[in-house]
DNA sequence: TTGCTCCTCACGTCACGTGAGGTGGC
DNA sequence: TTGCTCCTCACGTCACGTGAGGTGGC
């Protein structure tokens, strides 16, 4: 019995070996009470760690391969199994997301960096007439705006359904404000309609203001950021050198399905109104 | 001309809002020598950055987002465009490759930790005949393993192949010394064969004894880092727990072809020398 | 004169790595 | 007694963020 089923104490450095872990590491865990040694003599302040932590001890070394934070980790062991897989789920999701908008932010640098001197937008003037349209409008940053933008567009196209309003034009999203990590906008998604239909607390019915707009029509792949950027500079540009004066926030109308479109089919305009 | 050819000079705090950029980030670019103000004056310290510098300055942001060190921005400022995007290719593919190593762990992470108490490896013992192997042998770590393994693969077929000698069973790897991040083995990739061959400077001619050995079969899936340590670990307790001795260094016998192999088919054996 | 912008310097963050200098057990 | 292992403390790394305290230009 005495053979290998009695919990045996290592000193710090067996049991960094066993566990995988430096010697620095298992200082700072035990300092932050992530890993506390099973005994630690009051004398010397030597640290022993029971055989049984060897399992926790090399969780967290795992999950520091994923790169979570040490707090976060922290989480997650005092989670029971099921929770606790579901919490990594949740944190891998995390980082495949953001490999995702990295993913787009390469090939976006690959074409731009390639392309130097390529032909630029072809920067167009239209006349909008007066629109009627259900509207919601947030402060919002950048990370939450795909899914605000996604939600309201149910929302609205849901009201005008129930409502029997029928939907008379593109969506388009108004920035009233810059958006991005730190700005927060406002930002308002419109969409047209047609028929009778009444605002809500949170859907607004509004007359979008007949104007003209310079704007250039940008392919699915440019809106993903940062390649946006370039459409709005494009514009930008062009309305400062024809002398041309803002008469509105920008926007950008949605006038294609994303479900049905290729990465370099039409899919959006980025638009600015501009004084007659 | 006067009117926007010129390049004008921007303070600090105006250039870090065209660059999206933070006033840290710039002061610490200029100390670094990454982004060097067009002028500084010389009484007050005041930076002035040229509108020219703009462009610059967005890369740098945009590489950082990708998570790219400043030494290796600096690399790539100082590449000619399709250099550039070479270079960013490359690190973009190491990202990739560590993400894939990660998604591994996670996958493994979630089989363990719901399965805990699932049955385990069953261990068995064979006895394995004298082998001649064609052998290449190197001192390397974990991250160079898998691409040496496949090229002594290729190597060692390819000169049996030429010699018209045949093969004899399937490929192992001895494991002479561990090999992790910090461990660099060495490491033996052998080949059994049959019929005339002779050595080369690279490739050794040996004879592997005939020996005793506990051994588990594992699942391609299961040979991923990290689960493939549960196998050693489970060899390594049973030959502990039979009170058996070591003969030699651990090894993997790859018995299946990669290529035609689903993931939970088995694949390789984990293997112990011990004595009779 | 008042705000705003700019400056440098110092300290904090995160998860350690790497000594320096000293102690304890076999 | 000699090595080896352990201890704490301090400083370095990386790319900044966040004040503190002060100056300069309109």
């Amino acid at each position: 019995m005495s053979q290998s089923t009695a919990t045996e104490l290592l000193p710090i450095g067996a049991f960094a070996r066993r566990s995988r872990l430096s010697l620095k590491a298992l200082r700072l865990y035990d300092r932050l009470g992530l890993l506390v040694p099973a005994r630690v003599d009051r004398d010397s302040g030597y640290r022993y760690y029971s055989t049984d932590q060897v399992e926790r001890a090399q969780l967290i070394g795992l999950l520091r391969r994923l790169e979570m934070p040490l707090q976060r980790i922290a989480t997650v062991l005092d989670l029971p199994a099921p929770a606790a897989v579901a919490e990594i789920g949740r944190f891998w999701a995390e980082t495949e997301a953001s490999v995702e908008v990295k993913r787009r932010l390469v090939a976006y640098l690959e074409r731009h960096l390639e392309g130097r001197g390529e032909p630029m937008y072809e920067v167009m003037q239209r006349e909008m007439p007066a629109q009627r349209v259900l509207s919601r409008q947030r402060a919002l940053t950048v990370e939450h705006l795909p899914a605000f933008i996604e939600q309201a567009y149910r929302q609205l196209t849901e009201h005008a359904r129930s409502s029997g309003a029928s939907v008379a034009g593109s969506l388009f999203v108004i920035y009233h404000g810059e958006v991005n990590q730190d700005s927060d906008g406002p930002v308002e998604v419109c969409l047209p309609v047609e028929g009778a239909v009444e605002p809500t607390e949170e859907i607004g019915l509004r007359i979008e203001p007949a104007h003209r707009e310079a704007f250039v029509t940008i392919t699915r792949q440019q809106t993903d950021f940062p390649g946006i950027l370039d459409a709005y500079a494009a514009v930008d540009r062009w309305v400062k050198h024809n002398g041309r004066t803002p008469a509105g926030s920008p926007r950008e109308v949605y006038f294609a399905d994303e479900a049905q479109v290729d990465p370099d089919d039409p899919f959006c305009d980025v638009a600015f109104p501009i004084e007659r």
